[in-house]
DNA sequence: TCACGCTCTATTGTAGACAGTAGTCAGATG
DNA sequence: CATCTGACTACTGTCTACAATAGAGCGTGA
């Protein structure tokens, strides 16, 4: 979904670009949960912190504000992203959304060889499941759907869907704690297993319905009822999700 | 969809922001064709032409990136977005899809005073339309779906679509010469109302009707088979458009 | 005691300069 | 005559330094 396509030369060995390194750790560093939404990004103490200059750490804060991790108010600095209630409304239905135009696109899939970055992300989840690690698990179960939303062939379309996946990451920092899906590990590889089957198997229907029934329902409860922020439009979302869920 | 919404504060004289001024007016180049798709965009002219230094251009170059505007080659430097026949088709269909989904979610309309801003869109066109402005005609229709959207309430729906709508408008751009819609100022602005009666009619089926009828395949055609970079993709859906419509 | 204004500090916005890399053209060699 | 190698040029990536603004805290006056 980046550089690798580049005018169509393969860049084997990339320029470091500190603006991507500063971009690349800082994106960690609010996923993981060390910068949680609402603290503040003071450029200097990142700079000092991260080893570069305040330029390209300027570029990575644009960069992060457009994949929404960050917002800047213009002369009073940047904040890791306040997530409130009816921005998980928002990313939750356009995320799928646009998975769901994804698969309508390209579910019977044209070539037997697309899906395999689709197997590969499963294959790193089931290992990850099998050793327990809980975040490699997360991590890899997003790379899968943004493997099947590359089945699609609309690039606009799956960047678009990044940024959702990665605020929907942020979000799901927010209650590691409280959450307690972890004896699913085993059941989130079957779910996604039980996923690469339908698209290979060329059936639309089946591979929606599929998508339908994986989403993160159960969690969204947990995280939304330890949020403000709530909207006409939220409330009446999550009150339909509880009663159809 | 802008800084108007940041923090609940209402910025009336905002700080010019040499950034912010400099990505209007390289904006402003792009879509009135003073650049064109695959143009190179050296930063040092620019700093000149503008009156900037290069941080800021560059921070607006990075705008327009996100905004689809240029692309930017890691050590080679920012051209023009080169429009190839399959970004028209994903150009295109997202926009479609996104503005089915605000007008989903939208059209009911909760309270009438929403539909003032899609209603000054609208006045803003038929005037311009009867000035026989077809610039102004073009960018108002812009703002005018970008207001039918807003009626969705979804931030980042609103967010991607203008990103799109500004794709569109470059891809419109290309063939300004060619075009000879000319003729159809008075009925895109009547296209236009009937749009804003449905919809404020809240019958949503009909407004979807109407959107898919207004849409602009009559002017695409000529657009794209100016156009290389054609996928089986984008091919096939030319097809299907030229069938259908 | 409270409200208003001022100063001061922390932080961002901008400018100019330097270094490093990619693309290009000329020259030499097979 | 073709091809490879070398230096050159133009451009981008990065850095340091300066200017300007917003917010906080304190002091003064009513």
């Amino acid at each position: 979904m980046d550089g690798a396509t580049n005018a169509g030369v393969a860049r084997i060995v990339g320029p470091p670009s500190m603006s991507k390194l500063a971009s690349d750790a800082l994106r960690t560093m609010i996923l993981s949960g060390e910068l949680r939404p609402g603290d503040r990004v003071v450029e200097n103490r990142l700079t000092v912190q991260l080893g570069v200059s305040r330029p390209p750490l300027r570029e990575a804060l644009k960069e992060l504000e457009y994949e929404g991790l960050v917002v800047q108010h213009p002369r009073r600095g940047a904040v890791v992203t306040p997530i409130t209630q009816h921005d998980v409304y928002e990313i939750v239905t356009m995320r799928e959304e646009l998975e769901t135009m994804a698969v309508r696109l390209g579910v019977p899939v044209r070539s037997p060889e697309l899906l395999r970055p689709v197997a590969d992300a499963l294959r790193a989840l089931e290992r990850a499941a099998e050793g327990g690690d809980e975040a490699a698990v997360t991590a890899h179960g997003f790379a899968f759907h943004l493997a099947v939303v590359g089945l699609g062939g609309h690039r606009r379309l799956a960047d678009a869907y990044r940024a959702l996946a990665l605020q929907m990451q942020l979000c799901m920092g927010l209650n590691r704690r409280a959450r307690k899906d972890r004896e699913d590990l085993a059941g989130n590889a079957a779910r996604h297993r039980e996923l690469l089957r339908v698209i290979e198997a060329g059936d639309q229907d089946a591979t929606l319905a599929a998508l339908a029934a994986h989403g993160h329902r159960t969690f969204l409860a947990e995280i939304v009822d330890g949020l403000g922020g709530a909207t006409p439009r939220s409330r009446e979302w999550l009150r339909e999700l509880r009663e159809n869920g």
